[in-house]
DNA sequence: CAGAAAACGGAGTGGTCACTCCGTTTACCG
DNA sequence: CGGTAAACGGAGTGACCACTCCGTTTTCTG
């Protein structure tokens, strides 16, 4: 009776050593680390990262599970909260610091097609918890009625820019941007704006050129 | 009595037909297109194109000659216009459509140290016209007191972030972003602002990271 | 403890890029 | 025209990247 051989020690050893490796290396200077520091910080060769992983992507995927954890937490965190508003902005506060201290957080949302199962399901568990935010803020009349969920990824997208220009230099000023930014989407603040949200299709569309 | 040696004519023929194809495809995709495609879309050879250029950088800064006087005129005109505010989110609305429809133009902004002197001059031209607006708006009351001049590139780097993402897939959702926005820098608007603005120094060194 | 299977390491491949070098062609002057 | 200096073109260089291939080493099993 042929057991389904059991993986050998070093091989479960050496795929540890590369996801510290690359955890480390992703948090400092965001995932496009290239892959010959990574196995050279975990002190293995490229074969033995290639063997675990069959690609980068499936690397970065395994690598920032935990984020994804941490950032599912965060959702239903803001979820819970009897005043949607300080939900849905604690929420992008907390999300925003997390990757203001770790660089690979930004990629999260944008990690290409192939590697990304992990990333598309944490989308998909997100996704409902901000709509239902967004919607409880709109019936407690704390945030305009004409953003909606779909105008979410937009917070994201340009506080992330703001980080990336100004971290190093200015580590809280993305604060002050996202201060501004909410403060005209507060309902007295509504002015009527002059284009349509994105739609599913648009918003995936766009998803796909995050990738530079 | 040597006469300094006139250019040749093919020279200069040549060095128009390369400005005019490096025009046309940084408008069209960015300035990220290979030297190689420049040179055979004008078709000449590379060896022409850094014997007029020493670098692309060089070669960037001459052909975003006119998109700098564009802007230039724009914060002129926007300057003069009697009501402030007007003038600051008219001077924004036509700056981001001259991206959205010339790509070329998000990297004026951004040009390596290096070939950006004309860069640097149309900096230097626009800080006190902008200075003047942000100052006159404070007077009129319609921009928040809290918002510096030093305050605008965060428009400026986060609209296109959302254009560059958007553009090919809702080309006007960049007008919805940039209203929410302008809706948090009214005065009525205003809450306290968690950081401050940057400095000089900083801003300068946040420039340095546009490039990737 | 032997030998087969599994895992290893790292030089090598193929792709992209900005930029260079030099044999060949072209324009201009007398 | 004819000779010469200027300008030309494009294959080649080197740096970087993700990824592959295969001779060598290690682990585990009987």
């Amino acid at each position: 009776m042929p057991t389904a051989a059991a993986t050998r020690s070093d091989a479960l050893r050496n795929r540890a050593k590369l996801v510290a490796a690359a955890r480390q290396l992703f948090a400092k200077n965001g995932v496009e680390v290239s892959v010959e520091e990574i196995t050279r910080h975990a002190g293995v060769g490229m074969g033995t990262l290639y063997r675990h992983f069959p690609t980068k992507d499936e690397l970065i995927d395994a690598v920032l599970e935990d984020a994804f954890d941490e950032i599912i937490g965060l959702a239903e965190e803001a979820a819970e909260s009897a005043d949607a508003w300080a939900g849905l902005t604690g929420f992008f506060e907390r999300l925003l610091e997390l990757h203001a201290q770790n660089r690979g957080v930004k990629d999260i949302v944008a990690l290409r097609e192939h590697g990304a199962r992990r990333a598309d399901a944490m989308r998909a568990r997100l996704r409902p918890l901000l709509a239902r935010i967004v919607e409880r803020a709109h019936e407690q009349g704390t945030l305009r009625a004409d953003f909606t969920p779909d105008d979410l990824p937009l917070i994201f997208w340009t506080a992330n820019r703001v980080i990336e220009l100004t971290h190093d230099v200015a580590p809280n000023y993305w604060r002050r941007y996202l201060a501004l930014l909410l403060d005209g989407l507060r309902p007295a603040a509504a002015t009527p704006l002059p284009a349509a949200p994105l739609t599913r299709a648009q918003l995936t569309r766009a998803l796909g050129r995050l990738h530079r």
